[in-house]
DNA sequence: AAAGGAATTGGAAGCGCTTCCAATTTGTCC
DNA sequence: GGACAAATTGGAAGCGCTTCCAATTCCTTT
């Protein structure tokens, strides 16, 4: 029932000044490190936390975050993985003190960079989050740190990874571990559903799928692969297409869990026995990973932890004055998730 | 470019003090309705917005809102009601500059009451929402109020409609316009599966679609219910029971999704074709219902509006000075989304 | 060893708001 | 019509923090 302690507090207990606090907490120059440690010592020791709102009250910031993601007519306006990187984004600010202004914005529209220049200029924003395809826009990447506003992106590829900061799953090494996954199970002959041309994170996936196959010495045709387009009908039509052919594949391996889902469907009606007859799996570890039969191997993307990161990442660069983040591209551990839908035909 | 107006540009504006200003804002007492009503439109000429920071800052309070969901070992921890409901609240708390902290706890912890009450007491939340099974728990409810705590619960039952506020979807609503779909397709041998024992949500959409059925004057064998448990799972293994008897149902409706696509799963197996052999039909408009086949016809749920409006209706509460909420239930309007598992057998 | 500068520390003003309390106005009663 | 209470309004002190600027201390120089 106590009330929290405040800055003064810590200052009295450390006897030092307020302003001096203040510098210690901001990881301000000009500290003794005898005094600083003194200083954390008694944040540790009273408990202290920063008041959010005070600090941005006096600080004049605004705290904004922009999240911003592309709205696309294909993608269900509700994604589970727009969710969920907004909520974890969300959470973090919320321990930070920040807030998050999440937004949509057309790839097609033309004003789209005057609308995330105007979030800079106008809303004062401290930062932002691009998720794809934007965070592989190149020119918009561009205006945003022109523009002096710390920018992260959500996995992004290369030229963009020079530039800025970016986090994500490391998708080349999932790709690497679902290949390991696919042929400990004995599999040989596998067809791979590629996404859309260009995306980022499906690419990276091939890239190591391939490269475990190459590694593992299979013939050159042991790797099929087809173009989908994230969409469960695009995995429909393609698992009909692969899984009606003379020379079926053991496994199919899809670059998400939609269209894993559409594969198994097809797979289903065509009189299959999964994975006996076809082993299939995705990435991403979406809720239909479950609800589906037999329940689907996937690799887990911890989508609200990388929403989160991007935010703590932001936070950190503000805090030490810092307008640009460092560039390169931070990894969130992701988990293979081996499920009925490739159990072993061998065991 | 222009800096956000303060509290004072209102005063100097509408030409009373900061004080009256503040009064008007939070509906306090002792202002002439002359005045209010100027302050009021100067407030509009200049687009003033309170900074929730530094009125949080004044205060003195916390501003922070407590969001519980059960823990169920049964339930995914990510699932899709959570998240939403979650994504919600936090929403409308960043509108509103509050602060949302969300908790799971066990439904059988025995710790729960002392739990709860802590984030009372200890934590100074300003009000609390309690989604199922918790908001209908009439002894966690009372603590709850006894404690002075203003609290909403997410589609509560009667019992707990009569203590304290509750929002949700109407679901005997929902369950009747399901019923109306359903019978419009021409279908008189209809299976419902409940979800688990008690369950409010449920069994009010059970009580709609059976009081459809009722009104249609249909013999009373039209309509079989068996029980099932929301779990994707019972889905499938009660739509092997049913779809398996001689006199099999026309359509199959599930009070959630999860069980809907179970059953579409069984139907596929058993080799019928949906919606010519069976037309199945769920609740919730989860992605799930896009990523099955055919798509699944089912209610949707605005369970982020829901969260948001529980956050609102704290807000108003507590500015209003009041620690309790008016008992009643708010329904949100909901869309039922016909979708071709039950296209007409007419047409 | 004295002076100049850099590094370190503290004082104090204020961010935009609420709220206690005093000042002023209005209404009421005999 | 004057005294008193009630209603209305304004003044001013903070809430917990950052930050400008002045004060102090510590090193270098020459």
């Amino acid at each position: 029932m106590k009330k929290r302690p405040t800055i003064d507090d810590v200052a009295a207990h450390s006897g030092v000044a307020r302003t001096t606090v203040s510098r210690v907490l901001n990881n301000g120059p000009n500290v003794r490190a005898e005094v600083r440690a003194r200083v954390m010592a008694s944040v540790a020791a009273l408990n202290y936390r920063v008041n959010p709102q005070a600090r941005m009250l006096a600080g004049g910031s605004t705290g904004l975050i922009a999240l911003i993601h592309a709205f696309e007519l294909d993608a269900e306006p509700n994604s589970y993985y727009h969710s969920g990187l907004e909520l974890g984004a969300m959470r973090a600010c919320a321990e930070l003190g920040l807030s998050l202004h999440s937004r949509t914005i057309s790839p097609l529209d033309p004003a789209r960079y005057d609308k995330i220049l105007d979030l800079i200029t106008r809303m004062r924003c401290i930062g932002m989050i691009l998720s794809p395809p934007f965070s592989d826009d190149v020119a918009m990447v561009q205006q945003v740190i022109r523009a002096g506003c710390p920018l992260i992106c959500i996995s992004a590829g290369d030229a963009v990874q020079a530039m800025t900061a970016s986090v994500g799953m490391d998708d080349a090494a999932a790709g690497y571990a679902m290949g390991q996954h696919i042929l400990e199970q004995g599999h040989r002959a596998i067809t791979f559903i590629d996404g859309p041309e260009g995306h980022i994170s499906a690419g990276q996936r091939l890239i190591g799928f391939r490269r475990c196959v190459v590694e593992a010495a299979l013939p050159a045709d042991a790797l099929h692969v087809e173009r989908g387009n994230f969409t469960f009908r695009s995995g429909i039509t393609i698992a009909e297409d692969v899984l009606s052919r003379d020379a079926r594949p053991s496994a199919l391996v899809c670059a998400n869990d939609d269209m894993a889902a559409g594969a198994l469907l097809t797979a289903h009606r065509l009189g299959l026995n999964i994975p006996e007859d076809i082993a299939v799996a995705g990435f991403d570890d979406t809720p239909v990973s479950e609800i589906v039969w037999p329940p689907l191997s996937t690799v887990h993307q911890p989508i609200r932890r990388i929403g989160a990161r991007a935010v703590e990442r932001i936070a950190e660069a503000v805090n030490r004055g810092r307008d640009t983040l460092e560039p390169g591209f931070e990894a969130i551990a992701f988990h293979l998730m081996a499920r009925a839908s490739t159990a072993s035909k061998l065991h």
